[in-house]
DNA sequence: AGCGGGCTTCTACGTTTCGTAGAAATGATT
DNA sequence: AATCATTTCTACGAAACGTAGAAGCCCGCT
């Protein structure tokens, strides 16, 4: 459950949390291709790494069309969020993790938390 | 710098936070013998793993003494909140993670994210 | 219905990381 | 110097991932 990505896959995540369309593996391989200088996988590769991220879970395919669709289950957020909590959920001590946590944030961020934290109080 | 920790390591490293002291190998072989049912490592494997453990930065070493002592190089609580801030520093919409993060937290880890944000608003 | 070509799945190999530990080197102690 | 504890070197098997060719599948076209 704690998957860890890969170099390609998480490119691949990155592009698919950056669009809210489904993409096609076609389209993926060549915004690899335009974004890394030095790597274009062919597209048994992109497809390969695509079944990949389903089975873990990551990407939710669309058998419908046929060039196959794909988009993230998750946003970007939701995942980071999840990883977040799954770090904090495996400590024993949880106070002290949110402690030195927060004592490490921005003064600026401290404040969205203050914020956040308000807004959920009454609700 | 992202650096993931095997299964393995992962024991000793659990060892290493929950002692104050430093230990010897033979001590975290012990250990590891008596903790693990189907598993005890040879010497020779808990010192490779340590010397790998002190390449990551997780674990420093005194050779003062013969044999060798070891140490959490950070505490466990420490390295889950820098973990927790790794995560949100790859994040390109930090705020919108922090919003999923806290809107997951429960009641109880709000109310303390609320003391901890407020003492730290007067330092 | 048969065929051809795009699309997908299967299979496989190289690399890296980690668990594992013997062999070799080192160093202290008598 | 010889011996014994300790450390370092070397190596191999397994799993995960990048990589992609080979084989199979599906669909429109004639």
């Amino acid at each position: 459950m704690a998957t860890t990505l890969g170099e390609l896959e998480r490119s691949v995540m990155e592009f698919l949390w950056a669009s809210d369309e489904a993409m096609t593996a076609y389209d993926l391989r060549d915004r690899l291709a335009a974004a890394e200088v030095d790597r274009s996988p062919a597209i048994t590769t992109v497809l390969t790494v695509l079944s990949r991220l389903e089975n873990k879970g990551f990407v939710q395919r669309q058998r419908t069309s046929r060039p196959h669709l794909y988009r993230a289950q998750a946003s970007r957020e939701d995942h980071m969020a999840e990883l977040m909590h799954e770090v904090l959920g495996s400590a024993t001590n949880r106070s002290a993790v949110l402690e030195r946590f927060v004592g490490q944030v921005s003064e600026r961020e401290a404040a969205l938390l203050r914020e956040l934290l308000e807004s959920r109080s009454h609700r």
